[in-house]
DNA sequence: ATATCTTGTGAACACTGTTCACTTTGTGAA
DNA sequence: TTCACAAAGTGAACAGTGTTCACAAGATAT
């Protein structure tokens, strides 16, 4: 029975969040400064003052756990990266936006994003089998995320922009996995942006929008190659 | 004396490198097929019927051998871009197929290619301050790899067909990023080709392609856009 | 106050990578 | 051949891991 006259459930509920909130908080400090590897249930349940039995009284699995803390990263990175690019005016910086944003976003937490791509799927995975509908996914936070660069697309192809030829879906499928390969790079090579002979340097700001451009130039229409790739070539140290 | 490459050395070498290649032979068998997590030393020990603390007699530590899996891995992912590119003849086609083999070899082998870029590198890492000089990484196995790359770029920056304005090295290294994402999100979301909306359906390899014309595109001279994109469009079912 | 459901616990299970004292085996020299 | 020394191989143990489970303490509802 429900005598709920609190603001959010009875005392004990609340109660309850409040642990579940302290056990996600701690592992999100751990996860974040030193990845899964750093992150077991006995030094969890040290650092809240419970016994690691505890903690199963709140999540199914450490897989669950983990699951929670990288939805939370993920719903942050699509509202960063909507907020950032509906605050600009041009097509050409909010396209451009999109991509840098999500990068510095998902470089930001290189545990998290990292351990969001690190299962491989099995090809005989009977869950593997089954095709995801287009419904499904797009409900998805992923789903979500990638909603908003096909809506980029089809906004740069209606104003002229992109080739119009190219299905919107698919080119964005391109522009997604392009950044997703620089995100993930970075996290893995640090120094990947700098990294160059005869002294030339490029910070990692700058490659990164380097990079966001040659992504657009990639989509954009027939003899309309915008050339704004010169502006970040001289940033040397 | 070391009889370097001669046929054999002492029987008792010889001897002790059959016992090591059995190892890593067990090893590669059952990494290729499950992965990190289904290869431990005791099942490893178990397959070649040898005690668990016999394989530290070859190998110093899982990570080492995991190290030597990679490696070859990449060897292989290596000769086979040289190989295919090395076989055609007119700029465009060469190119392309230095990412869709590429692409193609490393989702061949998913837990292989994922796991080389698993790790995620500690910005206070003592080893990660110290910038890495352009000669070492050229001499590494990813150095040799990215170093085709560049060549490519090069190549098609005097024959016109990308544009001469761009430092070789960082289009090199967004052409890169944007192969590496698409391997990675092949590996992690294997739908990730077919899925989209209105029944349309793009084969993987199909979109393998796609997405090489795409980053070409981005390089591409100023009113020098190649309309080879069109041609794999239809490939519905 | 009693019965019930929830929280929390410590011990245990089945794993993991790794080390180490130990025996067995192979090899080169006297 | 015999002896000695190094290499190969072993089982037990250590310090971890995620997870389960019988059980005790606490809160809640009747």
């Amino acid at each position: 029975m429900d005598t709920d006259y609190a603001p959010e459930g009875t005392p004990a509920d609340r109660r309850r969040q409040k642990v579940r909130d302290s056990i996600l908080a701690a592992a999100e400090r751990v996860f974040a400064r030193e990845g899964e590897s750093g992150l077991s249930i006995r030094r969890l349940a040290d650092e809240i003052d419970y016994s690691p039995s505890a903690i199963y009284k709140y999540f199914g699995s450490k897989e669950e756990l983990l699951e929670e803390l990288k939805d939370a990263f993920f719903k942050r990175l699509l509202i960063q990266v909507d907020r950032v690019s509906a605050a600009l005016t041009t097509f050409d910086e909010r396209a451009r936006t999109c991509v840098t944003t999500y990068v510095e976003t998902a470089i930001e937490r290189p545990h998290h994003y990292a351990a969001a791509f690190s299962s491989v799927a099995a090809e005989d995975d009977p869950a593997e089998r089954v095709p995801v509908s287009w419904e499904d996914f797009i409900q998805s936070r992923k789903g979500r995320a990638f909603k908003i660069l096909v809506d980029m697309v089809e906004e740069g192809q209606a104003n002229g922009t992109f080739d119009a030829s190219l299905s919107p879906v698919v080119a964005a499928k391109s522009v997604w996995a392009a950044s997703h390969g620089l995100a993930l790079l970075l996290i893995h090579i640090p120094k990947f942006a700098g990294m160059q002979p005869c002294g030339g340097n490029l910070s990692r700001e700058a490659f990164v929008a380097f990079h966001a451009d040659i992504i657009m130039r990639g989509l954009s229409a027939p003899g309309r190659l915008s050339a704004p790739l010169e502006r970040m070539e001289q940033s040397n140290d």
